[in-house]
DNA sequence: AGATTTAATATGTATGTACATAATAATCGA
DNA sequence: TCGATTATTATGTACATACATATTAAATCT
């Protein structure tokens, strides 16, 4: 006799729903039903159907009951790794160049993505160069508060990257992310080593603590980059 | 008198680990202890524990406990809607147009994508056009294994995409997406209305029935596009 | 001392029970 | 018939308990 495990009883939801056993738009068993049908509590197939729900691969309403959506929303889990283990995890030696540092007032569309009205403070701007094995890998162009992290003043940027530094002593309640592409400039694509108006993957990603803004950087990786994902 | 639920224990060691009140690299209290001093059951604090190393902000391990991860990667749950949904979503109005459809046997990057030594039988080969309010949005190529869903062949994809119709008709179990950027060529900037070598937000997706690969798309964007991710 | 076995321990999970909550269905009154 | 009220019901969650599992630390043996 096999043990029914909440991962077993998900395995086997799984199975019905993808050879269609449960079709798209129906309704399923309730919990009880199925606890009963599965030999287990009730409270194992909760867990087991709670994280499909969470998945997107089902929808449940209390008294409604549980079906499976007509049109899932795929949800992927995206690992957003600091650039030194991308790098590392790609068998490559990682390495980082500072380029410029300075304190000055964020332009109109940087305030924006901060949600700041109009720049009442200056910021630091640190323009840094990741590379991997030696060549370059990403251009990382970031503003931070020093309103929320005035030790960053203070902290030398050519011995750890701001990336790494802000992830290791600031704390941080929330942030967005958003995925595009741009022609490189001549500026980006001089450290970059790549043709001016290559296509280039970027990353735009702000962080908050709280109400408050504490960075706002966007990486733009050498042509050719990918990001992958699972489902 | 405040009630413990699992949601205000997960906030308050959120708290704690923002705030730094737990550091990064260190361990945190056992989940019977935190029971007793929050006044909840260790299940509780379990559940709200467990989600959070889910989330890649805790570490935990039987016998050794749990400890804030220094190098936390961050998983960013990212929604792939379909196109339609999408642009919907952006207060737009939605269509599409099937470009061609054709027999035909693919090209090697195609048959490396799905993992085929070579190509032993024709394919569905789709392109089309989807549009937001009535201007180019997204360009769809699109490859699809008759072996699996022959089906498709029989399908009028004039009416329904390629997309929505695998989503609702095509059993799958696994699925990988790569993120990308690339200068558009001459037929894709014409589609897209853009100029040649625009720069493009590319997402490639392949996704599985079990070990049979069933299609392999990739979509490109109108140049200014932006795919969204919360952390 | 070094290797191997054994004990201790923190998290992981299953169960039964009880009650909360949200949404639907049924009922009743005007 | 319509609208408001009241039951009903499926999921959501909390708790106590028990045991499983992985890992570390201690103990034991050679």
């Amino acid at each position: 006799m096999t043990i029914i495990t909440w991962q077993s009883v998900q395995a086997e939801a799984l199975r019905r729903i993808r050879s269609r056993e449960w079709p798209p738009g129906g309704q399923i068993p309730h919990e009880a039903d199925l606890a009963e049908e599965l030999g287990c509590s009730r409270g194992t197939v909760n867990r087991a159907l709670r994280d499909l729900a969470e998945a997107g691969l089902l929808e449940r309403r209390r008294k409604a009951g549980t079906r499976v959506p007509l049109n899932p929303v795929r949800k992927a889990t995206l690992e957003i790794p600091i650039i030194r283990q991308d790098v590392e995890g790609r068998g490559q030696s990682y390495n980082y160049r500072l380029l410029s540092t300075r304190e000055a007032t964020p332009p109109p569309e940087i305030c924006e993505k901060l949600s700041l009205k109009k720049p009442d403070a200056p910021m630091v701007h640190v323009l840094a160069l990741h590379l991997a094995d030696d060549a370059p890998f990403c251009l990382e162009d970031r503003w931070i508060n020093l309103q929320v992290v005035p030790e960053i003043a203070q902290t030398d940027l050519t011995e750890i990257s701001a990336n790494e530094w802000l992830v290791q002593n600031a704390a941080f309640s929330a942030g967005s992310f958003a995925f595009g592409a741009m022609a490189a400039p001549e500026a980006t694509a001089k450290w970059l080593d790549c043709p001016i108006g290559a296509p280039l993957f970027t990353l735009d990603r702000t962080t908050w603590a709280a109400a408050l803004p504490i960075t706002s950087v966007r990486l733009c990786y050498i042509p050719g980059y990918q990001m992958r994902a699972e489902i």
